[in-house]
RNA sequence: CGGCGAUUAGCGCAGUUUGGUAGCGCACUUGGUUUGGGUCCAAGGGGUCGCAGGUUCAAAUCCUGCAUCGCCGACCA
């Protein structure tokens, strides 16, 4: 491709709605542009490195020995009803209607369109297990796109799914789609980790998430140094302490504080050390047989968080997890928030393993302005549940009994599930087994963030100057950038020779043929992140050499022109 | 959906407080100049100042409403 005949358009100045490092750089290498909020229109240059991600995934899918096909964006409302998710899925799904006003939603997902499908097409035990993926546009309305492609609104996945005829059989194929996704990021060349995931309202028994770390990541996940255990934070388990609670050697005092309202507030003006109080959250409690939802305190010690996931998977508590409204805690407690604590608490009350171990504690009285000192569980506190509802943190136990966690930032790009029979029962899906019985199919689901991989390999692959691509993913693998070419006669005949040697070797060739000076070129070949940049000057040509340089080591080497070709194919096919 | 902020040329912004009919840098076009890391000079094209209504002799500027975009939060198979 030559610059002249392209779309470069590459900007100087980084737009000002771009936050993160990848969003900026990708409108400025000329890779997207806005439509609106979360719609993209891909250039050229991003098209590309889409392709790339995109060729990659499909070899490892069909290695794996998956089937491409492909489904329409465009569902009928009615499948979504049969599975109940028309209702369940809420405004993500984007909701429209034809001319004669029948329903339809754009597709966020597809387990409904593949399970219509092969229970119509697949019959006997003698067909399963099947793989079958789609690279294809997913549609989800999102409550706050943001960051580029990374949440999007429309966005390119690559989504997987599998029938089988027992859970035994299923756990095969996830295990090969998990090596699968391993093999795929390996390739990218990214920084990931294969996570323990919730399975979260799409059910199932397994789920793994893949994560390229990343600071900007929207997850955080923990690890531990010492085994592959790995999850995202939302799953981690916090294991209880060994230690046992220390005996009471304080009497429950309580004290005025009319200005602390906050954990970081009785630190700045009482001194209350955050581990040496309890912060206690107030909940909705889960619907008694009148469907009315009493409320429940939630204690975790002052310096840990909520894990919201762990508490509104807990008996008592109602899910999903809703913090309780100000006026009924008021009414319920005669204190604000900012003042509450365990003792004397007329609901039910969950306390963290962490907390359960304290003695001595602060906490609020549950009357305005006011903390109690030296409260002990079990003299001042009797009647509460013990459990893990908080958030791990660096430094401790790994639940795998090896070693202790750290967290890093992590940008979901895969998840996949064990679905068991979810969708193949609500949408009757079974296929004739051996007996020559009716037995419903066992489903896995297989995602992978094509477009969102783009976005991530650029926060770990860049530098002040731009982009700095892995070969697998590069726009180009090399350009050619000729010093002042429209003031030679040799330099215009040797890069065009140069050029079209390189395309004949099948290099994915951009030569710069803009009359442009030497530092414009530099900088949009750097921004752009072609690998490897030929540089045809003057100078070098006296010795009958060009140059050749590395985008990311910025490594120099020369070449004599004769043998350039051939070395230079032969550097970028040997990786 | 709540809180905050923004909306003026393709991009980045000034002008709004104090109303007088729009400007800067980049990009673009033309000519010259320069040439191994974002040259310099000159000339030029491009904007119903987000939309609608109001106040006024006069509105980018003041008032009201709406829309869009972004940030934080909540939410997120």
């Amino acid at each position: 491709m030559r610059t002249s005949q392209y779309i470069l358009a590459t900007l100087k100045e980084t737009p000002s709605d771009a936050e993160i490092i990848s969003h900026q750089l990708m409108l400025r290498a000329g890779m997207i542009r806005k439509l609106a909020s979360g719609l993209y229109t891909w250039l050229p240059s991003g098209l590309k490195v889409l392709r790339n991600v995109e060729k990659i995934v499909r070899e490892e899918m069909d290695n794996a020995g998956a089937i491409e096909m492909l489904m329409p964006v465009i569902q009928p409302a009615d499948l979504w009803q049969e599975s109940g998710r028309w209702e369940q899925f809420g405004p993500e799904l984007l909701r429209i209607t034809d001319r004669n006003n029948r329903p339809f939603a754009l597709g966020p997902t597809h387990e409904e369109v593949i399970t219509d499908f092969v229970r119509k097409e697949i019959n006997s035990y003698k067909q399963l297990p099947i793989t079958l993926y789609q690279v294809q546009t997913k549609v989800r309305d999102e409550v706050r796109p943001r960051f580029g492609v990374m949440r999007a609104r429309e966005f390119t996945m690559k989504d997987a799914y599998s029938f089988h005829l027992s859970e035994e059989c299923l756990t095969q194929t996830y295990q090969r789609m998990h090596q699968a996704y391993c093999n795929i990021f390996e390739r990218l060349g990214l920084d990931y980790r294969p996570v323990l995931a919730d399975t979260g309202s799409i059910g199932g028994s397994l789920s793994h998430e893949f994560h390229v770390l990343a600071e900007s990541g929207e997850d955080a996940i923990a690890f531990s140094d010492a085994s592959d255990y790995a999850a995202n934070i939302e799953k981690a388990e916090a294991l209880a302490p060994k230690t046992e609670r220390a005996a009471p050697s304080k009497e429950l005092n309580s004290f005025a504080t009319p200005e602390a309202k906050t954990i970081a507030e009785l630190k700045a003006n009482h001194g209350v050390k955050p581990h040496r109080g309890v912060k206690t959250l107030i909940v909705y409690g889960a619907a008694d047989e009148n469907e009315r939802r009493g409320l429940v305190a939630l204690i975790v010690r002052g310096d840990h968080d909520l894990n919201e996931l762990k508490a509104q998977s807990h008996d008592l508590v109602h899910s999903p997890l809703e913090m309780a409204k100000e006026q009924d805690i008021i009414s319920a407690i005669g204190a604000r928030p900012g003042s509450l604590g365990p003792v004397g608490l007329n609901m039910p009350v969950i306390v963290d393993h962490s907390a359960a171990v304290m003695a001595d504690f602060v906490a609020g009285a549950n009357k305005d302005g006011e903390h109690y000192s030296g409260i002990n569980w079990g003299r001042d506190v009797t009647d509460y549940v013990v459990a893990d509802i908080r958030n791990v943190v660096e430094g401790d136990p790994s639940p795998c009994g090896n070693g202790s966690l750290h967290i890093k930032r992590g940008v979901e790009v895969g998840h996949i599930f064990q679905l068991g029979t979810k969708y193949s029962e609500s949408m009757n899906a079974g296929v004739l087994g051996e007996s020559g019985k009716n037995q419903m199919m066992s489903m896995g689901c297989y995602g992978i963030g094509v477009s969102r991989i783009v976005a991530a390999a650029i926060e770990q692959n860049n530098d002040d100057y731009g982009i700095k691509w892995p070969l697998a993913l590069a726009p180009f693998s090399l350009a050619i950038v000729p010093m002042n070419m429209h003031k030679s006669h040799r330099i215009p005949e040797i890069a065009n020779n140069l050029y079209s040697e390189f395309k004949k070797a099948g290099i994915d060739i951009l030569f710069d043929d803009r009359k442009e000076r030497p530092g414009v070129m530099f900088n949009d070949m750097e921004l752009l992140g072609v690998p490897y940049t030929l540089v045809i000057g003057e100078r070098n040509l006296d010795n009958n050499q060009v140059e050749l340089k590395n985008r990311r080591t910025g490594e120099k080497r020369m070449f004599s022109i004769d043998d350039a070709v051939t070395e230079i194919c032969a550097l970028i096919n040997s990786q």
